[in-house]
DNA sequence: CTAAACGCTCACATCAATGTCAAGGGCAAG
DNA sequence: CTTGCCCTTGACATTGATGTGAGCGTTTAG
């Protein structure tokens, strides 16, 4: 398939399909006259790109990760395995300040519908 | 205290100090000739200010949300619990994602590890 | 064959938080 | 008063993923 319909598929647009490829992520497999050509594998392996993106992997440190997942390297499995580590590790803090985070507005959001309740109930506490 | 120290206390650059300010952000109480002048709270209120930039929280929508911790208010309390409640909808489906995340990432470690065992066993299971 | 729809590259724009630099004002100690 | 340090505003730079548009080739349907 081309490039629409992978973008069509994948929800990335043509745009970020063509910046992922050009950032080293391999997804690609330039054809005939010029054109990107895909095969159906490459819809999973672009939704697995979009999911570490999202995530607030570097597709610098994806393209160290990508290839592996692909085509087994001793040489690049173990760089490829460092960098999972260290974005394990990052992944794990990350989630515990979003954590950490979720409980403070918890809190917040507690305090603040407390004080509107207590608003609301003064008039009717006056009768 | 001035911003030196403010910035100092909190971590947060002078920079970003004002540019809290400037967003909106109730960081600030003007002083004598134009100078910013902090008190102590203000630290405790920067540093929460810090966990929501952190985690994602737009400063716009943190302008709406920080004048309610510190001086309630009615109307604003009912908007600020709304835009609480769409952060922290946003907050838990981040979490969420990440951990989906953090699990394919597992898996790709796992699978690598493997491969990389395999190799290395290569040899010794050659004798 | 032609037009529509799609693809290619290049380059500039965007957003958000922050860094950095410039030109100047405020204030305390010598 | 001067030196030194802190403050002010303003403007421009940066980073990363993506949007957008121009200018030009390709493929496909009529």
């Amino acid at each position: 398939m081309r490039i629409g319909e992978l973008s069509a598929r994948t929800g990335a647009s043509r745009r970020s399909l063509r910046y992922y490829e050009q950032q080293g992520l391999p997804v690609s497999a330039r054809s005939p006259r010029g054109q990107r050509c895909y095969g159906d594998d490459h819809v999973q392996r672009v939704a697995l790109i979009q999911i570490f993106l999202a995530a607030g992997v570097s597709s610098r440190n994806l393209a160290r990760m990508v290839p592996c997942m692909t085509e087994p390297n001793m040489d690049r499995a173990r760089q490829a395995l460092t960098v999972m580590n260290q974005e394990r590790t990052r992944l794990s803090f990350t989630i515990d300040s979003l954590a950490a985070a979720r409980e403070a507005l918890d809190h917040l959001i507690d305090v603040n519908r407390t004080f509107l309740a207590s608003v609301e109930d003064d008039v009717p506490s006056d009768r």
